[in-house]
DNA sequence: TGTACATCAGTGAACGCGCGTTCACTGATGTAC
DNA sequence: TGTACATCAGTGAACGCGCGTTCACTGATGTAC
């Protein structure tokens, strides 16, 4: 069924594939708010107006480039993740590592997603999805950590509005883990895009500059904290 | 000699302190990419080339904005930190807390200085004192807990290129303070600005909205990380 | 204290640019009979 | 297989907008004598 298209369909998935590689282009050599529907238009030798038989606004393409963005860094995720050993910690420090990798061969959609949110945009709810899809492998592999032998008891749950907002968090993400181990991959998981933004954004010139061995390093600590258990 | 002042240097003091404060209004409204010199003339009913016998084009605006920006924050930081106990991790969480808060205060600001570079800005020299006020303050309050009675032993010192950045920067700026200990200051330092930009930035809304006990609940596992002892 | 000149703030018009979106249109592709 | 009509992609001009920056200028303020 799907391999009965008529010419047109072809023509205009094609092209639909076309503009989003061509405003991905701009997203990297421009940023995001420089993103231009007439520029894209004319890179591709069409008429400006020709783009909104595609994409009915500016702001429809930047979902569209969204949606692509946290896609392509969740299947980056889970490919390195397929392709980790078993122990729970090399998973975790492979998992990271994708991440960072990947922010940093596309920067601009890095921003996209986690910078400074494009003003006048609001995010549509078809994103929430494949922008859920990292921290729930984040989460997913903290959980395999405290299905192993080695893990150390948890800690007690947090009380009060955070232990309600863990509880239903838990009910729905991971039942098998402990409230406070839920907590810690949550902060694990800000603590991975703090530093990648701040490496990314400048802040850890003259300082941590090249960041890579900061970056294992704090794998490793956050590894700890959520209970992994070491090698060997 | 800073009293006699002319006519002329009184009102030019007053409209470079007018145009950055019109300026952080439109931060605050349109956000900073959006941000020009037209709109900031029309608001205070000038022409638009009389903004630029203040401020000879829109990136030493900026730059004006971003230095304000970091020394607003750090100011605010000192202040809380003179007001609070002397207990390190109360320190610790008063410091934490200043700066949450005024990242709400100022949305914009912190968007401005830890958000997505503005495309086609490069930060000049004169930013890099202001934005290392708060780091440092981070860095000082941990080294007051390893002063304290109750501190943990130091965990050993990161080797490799870690160790070189960490012992260059424990020269310069906490001789006192263990190598393994700043680096964890350092991850503390990335975590607080990593949790904060995913909340302002949305990235908590349907798991940890609001974020208070969020917040508060990593402060002190941060605070234990660094190894600031518990009270009582 | 008064005058002559230098400095400087602020004006308004202009340059050249790019933007998102709409609209009436042409011409090619697809569909029903 | 051929024809008549419907659908759709793409065009090019236009609307109305805002931007950063430059420039020659006017008129007020400051300074030296």
């Amino acid at each position: 069924m799907t391999a009965i298209r008529t010419a047109r369909e072809r023509a205009r998935e094609e092209l639909t594939r076309e503009i989003k590689q061509e405003a991905r282009r701009q997203l990297a050599s421009e940023g995001a708010q420089r993103l231009s529907l007439r520029s894209v238009a004319r890179e591709l030798g069409m008429a400006s107006s020709a783009i909104y038989r595609y994409f009915p606004s500016r702001d429809e393409l930047l979902t569209a480039l969204i949606v692509d963005a946290y896609t392509d860094l969740a299947d980056t995720a889970d490919a390195a993740l397929a392709a980790a050993p078993a122990a729970p910690r090399a998973r975790w420090r492979a998992l990271c590592t994708a991440v960072r990798d990947w922010t940093h061969a596309h920067p601009h959609e890095y921003a996209l997603v986690y910078g400074t949110p494009v003003p006048g945009y609001r995010a549509p709810q078809e994103t929430v999805g494949p922008a859920a899809r990292l921290p729930l492998a984040l989460i997913a592999v903290a959980g395999e950590g405290r299905a192993d032998a080695g893990a150390p008891p948890p800690p007690p749950a947090p009380a009060g509005p955070l232990g309600e907002q863990l509880s239903r968090l838990r009910a729905e993400l991971a039942p098998g883990l402990p409230e406070a181990v839920l907590a810690r991959a949550a902060i694990a998981w800000t603590q991975l895009f703090g530093m990648i933004g701040f490496e990314l954004f400048g802040h850890l010139v003259g300082s941590f500059d090249p960041a890579d061995a900061f970056f294992a390093h704090a794998v490793e600590e956050m590894a700890d904290l959520v209970g992994l258990p070491a090698e060997g």
